[in-house]
DNA sequence: TATAAGAAGTCTTATACAAGACTAGTTCAT
DNA sequence: ATGAACTAGTCTTGTATAAGACTTCTTATA
């Protein structure tokens, strides 16, 4: 009854083929971190839709975290600093709330064959991953021992960037345009073994804090699984439940 | 210059006014959890504002999670149901990912004087609080010894209450018209120390996971803090950050 | 039991105007 | 001549409104 066109007629809003549209510019680095965007009226007369209906889209986007705007000033996509990628990725804080700045201490990258889990979880279902193993120094004498998986695919070229600055979010946006908005996480209470006692410089059977994350880009591909091995004895692990 | 009118001009937008008439209904009682809101366009006739001026506020009033809506069915005020509770506020996961539902094993509640952090963090700076110790068995070996701490004077008559169910936010919204919709939890891992290996039935010096938590209403009020020591060995705790 | 019409709600889109931010002049004092 | 301060203009996002489309649920009817 209501086919009589066959035409251009996509079954969602227009404001959700705007939205769309901007989230594949930033993706495919068209828009690059920090870019202003069209103005409202701009991107309305481009895409064929009022103002107010690219108007809805890019406060859609601003909430998903992936422009910033401002009255007067215009939108622009979010830039990944170092220090927004600690303030939202790396949650350890110090005892009056403060953020430490961890301080990197060994670092090393390998390309291997991915393990079953990572082939099932990471975006691609990728055969090799670049693995890299850190430790990050706190204030005092905490300590974190990470090992980061990513898909070769999705980052070509990384071991050649070597070495890798503290934020590594702050590299995959810069160089692969993949932003990274959401992570989950799963955390553990463990007793650390010899070999993470050691990589630590601990004593083995301490009590360490073990977290599994699985990080998102923009078009919710998992791009990133990390495990994190964290000493805390003058530092907690602060998230905000909604 | 602009003060010629000295009648009713707010200096917040129209959609603020509409948000914070809902908050003070919803808080005050006058809307109870489950009860459906006017609609958008009736609200607008209401309180003299345009339906798409209401229908802005609702939107953000379901951001915040305060309101349900559904096409074609309306808005209701958002019920707090122990398995909403559950999900957002209680992060423990088994394995596969799955919720575990806790037993209750052992409760008590007293009233007693505030210490100093409580009356300074809690609303109302409260002189007594109600405690509420409480043991929680998972599925396995694995439990929860939670110490939970109120002001009497946002809860009065909780100490009638008893028993209280496993889940508090329920009651806390069902008897005293009180949302929770945020909590702030910082988390540690520790070696249990006598008491709390006595309390949680394991070994002193295993690894559990401390967490302190501090939850907030739909006013943006500190209503709750909270310590859970978590034995988790086949649980993990899990949260997404953004 | 199935179907259709209607009522009541939210959702989408468009338009008008207000307010903030930046720029380029212009003015005025030095 | 130079520099600071003001001002008008223009570009941006923010706020408010209205009209019609779409969804869901109910009710009447075959």
């Amino acid at each position: 009854m209501q086919d009589q066109t066959p035409s251009i007629k996509p079954d969602r809003p227009l404001y959700q083929v705007v939205i769309d549209t901007i989230v594949d510019r930033i993706a495919s680095g068209a828009l690059q971190p920090g870019a202003m965007l069209p103005s409202e009226t701009q991107l309305g007369a481009e895409l064929g839709v009022s103002q107010g209906t690219a108007r809805k889209a890019l406060i859609d986007l601003e909430q998903r975290g992936l422009v910033q705007r401002a009255q007067g000033r215009g939108t622009f996509v979010r830039i990944q600093t170092p220090e927004s990628a600690l303030f939202n990725f790396f949650r350890l804080r110090g005892r009056d709330g403060d953020r430490p700045t961890p301080v990197l201490q060994h670092q090393e990258m390998r390309q291997r064959a991915a393990t079953e889990i990572e082939t099932k979880t990471l975006h691609n279902a990728p055969k090799q991953v670049f693995e890299i193993k850190r430790l990050r120094a706190l204030p005092g004498k905490d300590r974190v021992h990470e090992i980061v998986c990513v898909p070769c695919t999705l980052f070509p070229g990384l071991k050649d960037r070597a070495p890798l600055p503290n934020t590594l979010y702050v590299v995959y946006q810069q160089a692969y345009s993949c932003i990274v908005v959401r992570a989950e996480e799963q955390m553990r209470p463990l007793a650390a073994d010899a070999a993470t006692a050691r990589a630590l410089g601990i004593a083995q059977g301490e009590s360490i804090l073990r977290i599994d994350r699985v990080a998102y880009d923009a078009l919710d591909r998992a791009v990133e699984r990390r495990t994190s091995f964290i000493h805390a004895t003058e530092h907690s692990y602060d998230v905000t439940l909604r």
